[in-house]
DNA sequence: TAGATTGTTAATCGATTAACAATC
DNA sequence: TAGATTGTTAATCGATTAACAATC
C-alpha cells in the first residue's frame, strides 16, 4: 500500500510541460489568479477533460466555478519535475546540433545545466561553443564523476551512437537524450528518450506529395 | 469507391521511416535478399505483427517462410514518401538550431533540399552557414514563389513563431516543421508538425528525480 | 440564484499485441 | 516433410472524449 508508486507516462509529462510553458509565457500571476481547463484546452487545442485529468494526476485541485490557481499549477509542475533544480548534463558531439543544444537558453531556463561538451575531433577541441569549451572524450569519465552527472545528451553521428552510449553508461550516466538516428541497445535500467528528428521527414514528405497532386 | 483514400497515420509513417533507415544502414542487398518481420522487430524493439501490418498498409507483400524482399520494401517506402525526389524547403532562423538543420546531411540524403536560410538579424545576413548564405526576410516571398517551395522550417524564437508562420503561409507554404515551442494557430489545410524539443525535459527530469532518491 | 466549472465515471476510439490458419 | 513465416482476425490494452452530478 505504501510503496505504490504511479509512474506518470510520457504523454502526460509532455502535456504538463506544455501547460507550464504556456502559463508562464502567457499569463501574468499579478493580473490573473486562475485558469480554467477549457481556457487552456482552447489555447493548446486539447480536450478540457484531458487537462483536468492531467492536473488530477499530480494532485492539483481546481475550484468549481473558478478554475485552477495559476500559482498552484506552476509550483506543482515545477516541483514534480524539479524545474528549479539544476540538472547537470554532458553533451557528446560538438557539431552544429550539439552546439545548438549546448547553447539554447530555452533549456537552461528549465534547469538544464550543460557542464561539458565533448568531441573527438582534434580540430574542434578547445573551441568555445555557447559558453562551453569543447573537451576531448578522454575527459568524459572524470567530468561525469566529478559533477555527478546522470544525464547524457548524444548528438553524435549514427555510427558513433552505440559506442558513445555504452561509454557514458559505463561512466555512470542513467538517463540519455538521444538525438542520433540510431536505435540504442542499453541495460533495462537506463532511461532513453529518442528524438529521432529524421523520422519527421516521413510525415512531412507524405503530406507534401499529397498536395503536389491536388487533382483527386 | 474510387476516391477512397487511406491517410496513413503519423505513427505508421514514423515507423516506416525507421524501417527504411535501419534496412539501408544495416543490410546489404548484395548479400541478403530478404528480411523477416521478427528480425526487424528484434532490432527495433517492436512487435513483429506491427511490422507486418505497417508493410501491408503500403501494399508490400512478404513471402511465407522467407520474409520480405529488401529491395521491394526499400523501393515501396521510397516511392510512398518520395525519398528520391528533391523537396525544396526554406528555413527561418539562422541561429544555431536553424544552422544545424540547414547543414545536416542526414536530412539531405532523404531528399530535403534547403533552398534558403533567412534571418532578420543584420549581423547574420550574408554569413555562410552549411553552404547557405543567410538572407534577409525581405527575400522570403520571392524565393518561395520562385522555387515553388511548399515546406517551411521554423527555427525562430518563441515570440516570433506565430508571425513567421503566418508569413510563410501567406507566401504559399503548405507544410510546416515547427521547432519553436510555440503552439501555432493556422488554417486547417496547413499541415504542421511540432517538434517541441523542450517538452522532452519533462520526462528526462522526472526520471532523473526518481533516480536521485533510490531509497524507496 | 443561475451559470460555470470541476471531478470523475462511463463510453468511445484507436493502437498494439496475441493467436493461428495458410502455406512455402 | 517439418519448421518458419506471413497475413489477418480477434483480443487486449490504453488513451481520449463525452457526459453529468456536484457545487461554488
Amino acid at each position: 500500500m505504501a510503496g505504490q508508486e504511479n509512474i506518470i507516462n510520457r504523454l502526460t509529462l509532455d502535456r504538463l510541460m506544455q501547460y507550464y510553458h504556456w502559463i508562464t509565457e502567457n499569463l501574468d500571476p499579478k493580473t490573473e489568479a486562475t485558469v480554467s481547463s477549457s481556457q487552456l484546452a482552447k489555447q493548446l487545442t486539447l480536450d478540457d477533460s484531458q487537462i483536468r485529468k492531467d492536473l488530477a494526476v499530480i494532485g492539483v485541485k481546481g475550484q468549481r466555478h473558478v478554475g485552477f490557481d495559476i500559482q498552484e499549477v506552476i509550483v506543482s509542475i515545477r516541483q514534480l519535475l524539479g524545474l528549479s533544480k539544476s540538472h547537470p548534463a554532458v553533451v557528446l558531439g560538438a557539431g552544429r546540433l550539439g552546439g545548438a543544444i549546448s547553447s539554447y537558453n530555452g533549456f537552461v531556463s528549465y534547469g538544464l545545466n550543460i557542464v561539458a561538451l565533448f568531441d573527438n575531433d582534434p580540430a574542434k577541441i578547445g573551441l568555445m561553443i555557447g559558453g562551453h569549451v569543447v573537451q576531448p572524450l578522454d575527459h568524459l569519465e572524470s567530468v561525469i564523476k566529478q559533477s555527478n552527472v546522470l544525464l547524457g545528451i548524444l548528438a553524435v553521428p549514427d555510427h558513433a551512437a552505440q559506442e558513445s552510449a555504452d561509454r557514458v553508461v559505463a561512466a555512470g550516466i542513467r538517463v540519455i537524450w538521444n538525438f542520433s538516428p540510431a536505435h540504442l541497445r542499453l541495460p533495462e535500467d537506463i532511461f532513453v528518450r529518442h528524438e529521432r528528428l529524421f523520422v519527421a521527414l516521413a510525415q512531412l514528405f507524405y503530406h507534401l506529395n499529397r498536395i503536389d497532386i491536388p487533382n483527386g
